[in-house]
DNA sequence: CGAACCTCTGAGGGGCCTTTGAGCGGCCGG
DNA sequence: CCGGCCGCTCAAAGGCCCCTCAGAGGTTCG
């Protein structure tokens, strides 16, 4: 079986070979970062730098999935969309755009089907976001099943944005959501504080570890709550995150 | 079999060739004592001092895995790591950094399945990220299977930083896991206090031969408390750790 | 426009880890 | 048999890691 690089059965495509996908974006480092994740996902990728080069690419790989900066050298990203369509009428699209960019065209997009996420964001979102779309466009087979995410009597909603523990709802604000999601998305293995830094928060963020030991006690005080604990440090490594009893 | 210098059986690549890696540093003692450790796990090693000739290394080598200074005299480490994906889009890269430029710019490497170690580092610490990247990637063959040691009834899984010993949990600091871990890749095997230091202690460590002592007796307090010894002094020689009956 | 919520910073404190030093016991050689 | 060396353990200092509280600034929502 196809497997993404951190063991993890991999989303893959109907017929088992990996997903293809396309991240365009005019910024080389982000471009880099971005295309790294998805890679970790277990996906082919490839990038481009401009609207010309990634029609030209797509060509090429037929993607199944465009991750596409709103803002190009040479173009604008609804163009692009259009040529997109026209090489490969069922892409998904994941637009990359600016916090105060034109909030009425982006609407008419999710519209479509496609999605967008604003910048600064963070490499979990994206991840999230596009898995989220091939699955609901049914370019992808689940090797698990459905957007449910369980570790021990905790289960994570990720479509519902909803968490209960033990049956019992626990609420989130998006920051927690996140990084539990990723926690739970790789349960019994120690994550250190800089790759939960790198993953969970946006890729522009300045500040330092200490932000990630603060969010870990709210997420004690609410998930962990008066039960067995879940979620454990491992001094001088990180955190783990582990049903109760293996 | 591919071996290592130690006779213990290597990490491969899938077909059994030896894995491939480069190391980049422009100190060239540290780039000796890297390769030197590296091609004692029966890898195959190149060194560069510099990111354009790490780059032409690397396209006449296709190396495995880099490992790689982020402060070179010519470059950064992110354009390197661009290249480097280019050159070979799958390779795995261990980035070596100074402890307080670890909010530099490290942001996002991590994320891509990449992963650091802060200097000074120790050579076990390099060895054991450098195989997990490896593993994780599927790019190593597992000459035993998956990311646990075993010797007799002692177990550690290197993932979860967890040690039981006849299922029982059993509590390590950092300094006693990675002296366990050293012990449990040579059972059976004398370890000198001097390589016990070169391979656990960080290369820059001042301090004397006495703590590695002390941190045994540690060990013995956990690892063997009231068990049949596994740890056993071998009077002017060094320490052993091997399974209760052989 | 106000209130609630969310995120992040800074400071304080507690506890674990690491290292050092010293003392003791046992093994080995003289 | 005795002395010296090697290894073991205890105790304590210091540092570092981690947790928590309190509050400011920003954002969202009513």
């Amino acid at each position: 079986m196809n497997t993404t690089r951190s063991g993890r059965p991999a989303l893959t495509r109907p017929d088992g070979t990996p997903l293809r996908v396309l991240v365009v974006d005019d910024d080389p480092d982000l471009a880099e970062v971005l295309s790294g994740a998805l890679r970790y996902e277990g996906w082919r990728i490839r990038t481009a730098g401009d609207g010309a080069s990634a029609l030209a690419a797509a060509r090429e790989l037929l993607p199944d999935a465009v991750v596409l900066d709103v803002m190009l050298p040479d173009t604008d990203g609804f163009a692009v969309l259009r040529d997109l369509h026209a090489v490969k009428p069922d892409v998904c699209v994941l637009f990359l755009t600016a916090r105060d960019a034109v909030e009425d065209r982006i609407a008419g997009i999710t519209a479509g089907g496609d999605d967008y996420v604003t910048k600064p964001f963070s490499l979990e979102e994206v991840v999230a976001r596009l898995r989220g779309l091939l699955r609901r466009a049914g370019m992808a087979r689940q090797p698990d099943e459905g957007p449910r995410l369980v570790v021990g009597d905790l289960v994570m909603d990720e479509e519902a944005r909803e968490v209960t523990r033990g049956g019992e709802l626990v609420e989130l604000s998006p920051t927690e959501f996140e990084l539990l999601r990723f926690l739970m998305r790789n349960p019994r293995r120690v994550l250190s504080k800089a790759q939960i830094l790198d993953r969970v928060w946006s890729y522009d963020f300045g500040g330092r570890a200490h932000v990630v030991e603060l969010y870990i006690s709210y997420l004690r005080k609410k998930v962990d709550a008066g039960r067995d604990p879940m979620i454990h440090t491992v001094r001088g490594a990180g955190y783990v995150l582990k049903p109760v009893t293996p």
